[in-house]
DNA sequence: TAAAGAATTGACAGCGCTGTCATTACTTGT
DNA sequence: ACAAGTAATGACAGCGCTGTCAATTCTTTA
């Protein structure tokens, strides 16, 4: 049996309501009363009912994060980020994964994500890469009005973002080659879905046009963020027989760059004497692989954060509209001088 | 505007009972009429609101997974596995970290426990490890009456619990190494919270006596499942000047598996050549680091989804209480013939 | 064909909370 | 000390759904 607001309110000689507004911070309470009813409350352990209270405030008090993001890691500190930040507004977060490359056409996204967010009446969801630039999803979140926040790299459209400039990093990171004097940089680029790809590209791109350095199109390889596909990514690119060969590979991600690596070793290329690498994101792969990767640290965790504290924050602090966090370069072992 | 259950009635000319009960599936209701009905909440796209059934059941139709585990990729597929679970039975899955070792007492802990369980009424929580076995977790779940499901390797009081067994993996995995020819084995023993360390250490343990060969007391190390003591551990192992080397180290878990080949790398100790490693868990780290590890490949995601299939699933369909799941040893190249 | 039984349907209360608005208790100014 | 104003409190309805139980309709059987 579980103590209601009723309960207290008959404890404490006062009526449910001036409970209510002690159990909610509202104004117009004597403070006498206000610390009796609080007294009161602890003593017999009352905690809300929240479903009564989402039915009565047509608020749910639950924040949705939905994905569609195969790296564990990402997920779990955007997640980590989020739920921290919904805990200290009394929020949970409940967890939506979208499986959304099956459902091919637009119409059929609709519906899956409609099937997803209809019945929960969530009062915001974030969205990670690559949902976050999902027409359809954005499409049905407008449609049952439910307030959003992007995790993405750019604005877009009217909802609130939070995200980093991917594009400075690629240039820094591009710079950072350069100087350790490396002139034929070879590039992987990441998941066509992904905003993020794009941005890392342009980056990396512009980088190498300040320079004056043009990048032949064979140094430019299509991959999708997994190993594999660095893998494949990184035969293609080492295994030309003429022409010039890249002193150094810029991968779009950690696990592509882990894959360079591994395959370097394998085709008895060492890194970095022979082969400079680098990646991006600073998963927990960069520290663990040998040799140990430079790559860009992402703020993952804050950007969950940021992501749920705009959603359930007190309109009175007023947010940014968009919010883009700083990133790192880590300096580690797979990037050397060229020599 | 939101449709009720009142437009879905009014609509078909029925009352709102009747299309409770179509809803619900609930029997006594004539063919024609359930048709009907069902053909004008589709039409609407009406979808029930959540919290108001909440109050009427007292159901919440949320699971919560609770879990203080450090590594995202085991909570990630858990984490699948329960949410597919979950969305065949209309249930939703929160999530709550719970950082325990910053709550020294047991007093401290339940306080804590108990404020994250309050609030939210869920209908059940799945309990990974090393939460599964933590006295203070249990004791609030069941004061709060909240059903629960362990993932663990063993039975423990009386809840139903879905876990593998890890004694007979890591003997099957040690009879590998012994098949191999390794006769030093050195051990890394994982966190002492976790009831897996324990199991994994006397199947290795059993092996070896089947096998008739005593192990050194300095061939066993303890680590906590982290890479830094992975790599604490090897290095211990490793460098020790006098005695016995050994051929072949079995880490209790991927992470300091990989880190023993990263400090064997360091030291130039050529592996699998000139020392064997093998870990277990197969996170996708296995597959990655170079050599490809050698590992119990654990059916993560399959715990998830049977954790919460116990939970949510219809009380006809009788569930075992005790659900053991299979392994399998992934023989990859991290281990070799002695030579 | 009427009575008895079974199947189907509906009226209504109430889950625990908060919003609205009326009521009561205190202040303040003259 | 009294009116006018302000702060504090409470009564009550209702959020959208389901459980209970009574009412109605359809079958079956004698």
């Amino acid at each position: 049996m579980k103590t209601t607001i009723t309960d207290v309110a008959k404890r404490a000689g006062v009526s449910m309501k001036t409970v209510s507004r002690v159990l909610n911070n509202e104004p117009n309470v004597a403070e006498k009363t206000r610390a009796h009813v609080k007294a009161i409350a602890d003593e017999l352990r009352y905690s809300p009912n929240l479903a009564a209270r989402a039915l009565a405030t047509s608020k749910s008090y639950l924040i949705a994060l939905i994905y569609d993001n195969p790296s564990p890691s990402y997920i779990s500190h955007i997640q980590r980020g989020a739920i921290d930040a919904c805990r200290d507004a009394g929020y949970h977060l409940v967890v939506e994964p979208l499986t959304l490359h099956a459902a091919k056409t637009h119409e059929e996204t609709v519906i899956l994500v409609r099937k997803v967010l209809d019945r929960l009446r969530v009062d915001g969801v974030i969205l990670t890469p690559p949902l976050s630039d999902n027409e359809a999803v954005l499409e049905v979140l407008e449609e049952l009005n439910i307030d959003c926040v992007r995790v993405a790299p750019i604005n877009r459209g009217a909802q609130p973002f939070v995200g980093m400039d991917d594009e400075t990093a690629a240039y820094q990171m591009t710079q950072h080659l350069l100087e350790k004097g490396h002139k034929q940089i070879g590039f992987i680029r990441g998941h066509v879905d992904h905003a993020a790809t794009y941005q890392r590209y342009a980056g990396f791109i512009r980088a190498m046009e300040d320079a004056g350095i043009s990048v032949p199109d064979e140094f430019v390889v299509q991959g999708d963020f997994s190993f594999e596909s660095g893998a494949a990514a990184a035969r293609k690119i080492l295994s030309r027989s003429s022409g010039l060969k890249p002193t150094a590979i810029f991968a779009s991600n950690d696990d592509m760059a882990a894959a360079v690596i591994s395959v370097a070793g394998q085709m008895g290329v060492e890194v970095p004497q022979a082969l400079s690498v680098c990646g991006f994101d600073d998963t927990p792969l960069a520290r663990v692989v040998w040799p140990a990767l430079t790559t860009v640290r992402q703020p993952i965790y804050k950007m969950g954060h940021q992501a749920a504290k705009t959603l359930v924050g007190r309109s009175d602090e007023d947010v940014e509209k968009g919010q883009i966090l700083d990133f790192e370069i880590k300096k580690r072992d797979s990037v050397s001088m060229v020599k």
